[in-house]
DNA sequence: CTGAAAGCGCTAACAC
DNA sequence: GTGTTAGCGCTTTCAG
């Protein structure tokens, strides 16, 4: 019933041979130590017959290699991540190794515990979304000199690889984009944080409203209960009439505020222009569907394993830092409702 | 830099005790070895101070268990399952398991091939949603008496742990609530598939029509590409002109035919009845609001981790088969849109 | 070319 | 009450 997995030790003892002839074998170092084609043939078809297969727990214990990959991002239920971690997934697997994911909820505190499980685990990379105050931990992870990529932000004053999108550009051409389509009074809805990313898309919007000399009209959200997000984005709609448009920051924020439209200002859910960061089906199918700036999903995780399978090999110490171009996906919801106006 | 993560033994050297004392006290098995008082204080005080955490790759090889639990879904993209990833995850790290997440993409081979992985890499744990022909590797899972539990589907002939929600009485009591608002030709578009749940949706559904002496009118799209779905989706809305509403029986046909009416039929998209297994925030944002089948989130992570904490302290060996409710959570598509009619 | 043997960090009989 | 010791399965140095 449970016949026991073999050991190294078994296929030596059956083939009388020592246990190292059997490692060496196994690990492609055959050749490399000089040993008898037979003798090579012999163990690899026995291995083979059996169905060896090497007792990971063991090899890693020796070796000090877990072949797991951390995948942290900030909420495996966001479509975003979890669409990623369907990709790295993919790509991990067929390389041999393992994924774990969590979800650090953008909190410090769960970041430092989270890694502290995973410290000196022999886990044996990360791909992590730092939260905001994480520099620390980081920084220690740095320091071991682990491979390790951050993505979506990083922290400018740390030498990490990353992956990230423009933000500040993408955001930019999005908001010239509704500016050109004849909308004055765009709201640009965000969290309060100061990570990169949100900073960036930030910036990008100042940029374009400033250049056309409209007037910046922002509300940061607190990183708060959903319900609150909702009231505070009520308010501000309710204390700026004077809007044609409304830049949503993230995919969440723009569910919400989906929801707060239609359920509050149901009128303006044709006459405003919307757009979105992130995209996903929801946001075609919508109505009005919505324009959205893209990510390129498979390219940020190609990227991303393509470092890290390059970090693992532990070759060349150089950084990667790589900097994707989002897309806009121009649709209904940011189409011009001013034919005159143009 | 690279201090070297204390062990057992280094503990042991600085304390003048041996290495077991220690391994007892840490195990907490110092009091039922009778060990003083104050040498258990001594040494938790000194393993606290140098922060001490057991190697678990170590422990793991020894004690044939690695403490990680594997959550096997059909793609973690999925957000019914992402959502799900997350409430597992929490709850695991809690009790101090890791999850490992993984996609076998409905397919068997690839499930075979993963669970060929984990095989006797001492998983502790497996929550599975198994392909279709998955039976004798669940066999197999059976026979090793590692904890399993099965959820979304089972196979009836199997004595296994599962997880599910009555699929056929929701589905009925949905189609119910569609032939009382007045609609008479409903459409059911569902997956080829003889996985228990699919069958017993579309059971739901044929009890339904078949009281209500109205005609059954089935799509079964085979489980391929989604473009293929899509044209033969048009295809059965163009053949059956008298359907005057239709029910998706999984959230990603939904998805799809959504999109489909929205491009070949937009002025169906507020004529027919409308209704969708499993839900999501977007079906609620969706124009019209989409009535949907939601199934209880919360209740069936909170179920799955109950039930593998029970089995993995291994005590009693009963049979846990779990049947949950789903709830049907009405809103605009399928309101009557027959006034006479009622 | 191959084998003996040490040891990764931990657990748990078995001694004393 | 506490220490000694034999492994879990594997890699790798060192000796032949």
């Amino acid at each position: 019933m449970k016949p026991k997995r073999p050991s190294i030790k078994d296929i030596a003892a059956n083939l009388n041979v020592s246990v190292t002839t059997v490692s060496f074998v196994l690990n492609g170092k055959g050749p490399e130590m000089r040993i008898s084609e037979e003798v090579i043939q012999k163990i690899l078809n026995y291995a083979k017959e059996i169905n060896y297969t090497p007792n990971q727990l063991a090899q890693s214990l020796r070796t000090g290699k877990s072949n797991v990959i951390v995948f942290m991002v900030e909420d495996i239920s966001n479509p975003f991540f979890a669409r990623l971690a369907r990709i790295i997934e993919v790509t991990a697997y067929k390389k041999g190794y393992k994924v774990i994911f969590c979800s650090n909820e953008n909190d410090d505190r769960h970041t430092e515990e989270l890694l502290q499980v995973f410290r000196d685990q022999k886990v044996t990379g990360y791909i992590i979304i730092p939260s905001a105050g994480a520099k620390k931990q980081i920084m220690a992870l740095l320091e071991e000199d682990v491979p390790m990529i951050l993505f979506d932000r990083y922290f400018p004053e740390l030498e990490t690889n990353y992956v990230v999108i423009d933000n500040e550009n993408a955001t930019y051409k999005a908001t010239k984009h509704l500016i050109g389509n004849g909308y004055r009074n765009i709201g640009f809805v965000t969290i309060a944080s100061k990570q990169t990313q949100m900073m960036d898309r930030l910036k990008g919007y100042s940029k374009a409203v400033k250049e056309a000399k409209f007037q910046s009209r922002v509300l940061e959200l607190p990183f708060v209960d959903p319900l609150v997000g909702e009231g505070l984005m009520r308010n501000f709609f309710d204390a700026n009439p004077e809007l044609d448009a409304v830049f949503f920051a993230t995919n969440y924020l723009t569910q919400r505020g989906l929801l707060v439209m239609r359920e509050h200002f149901p009128g303006k859910l044709n006459e405003w222009g919307i757009m979105t960061f992130d995209d996903n089906e929801f946001f075609h199918i919508h109505t009005p569907s919505i324009s959205a700036v893209a990510q390129p999903l498979e390219e940020i995780g190609n990227k991303l394993m393509e470092i890290m399978l390059e970090l693992l090999k532990g070759e060349k110490k150089t950084v990667h830092q790589v900097v994707l171009k989002a897309e806009l996906r121009e649709r209904d919801s940011s189409r011009s409702k001013h034919a005159s106006s143009i």
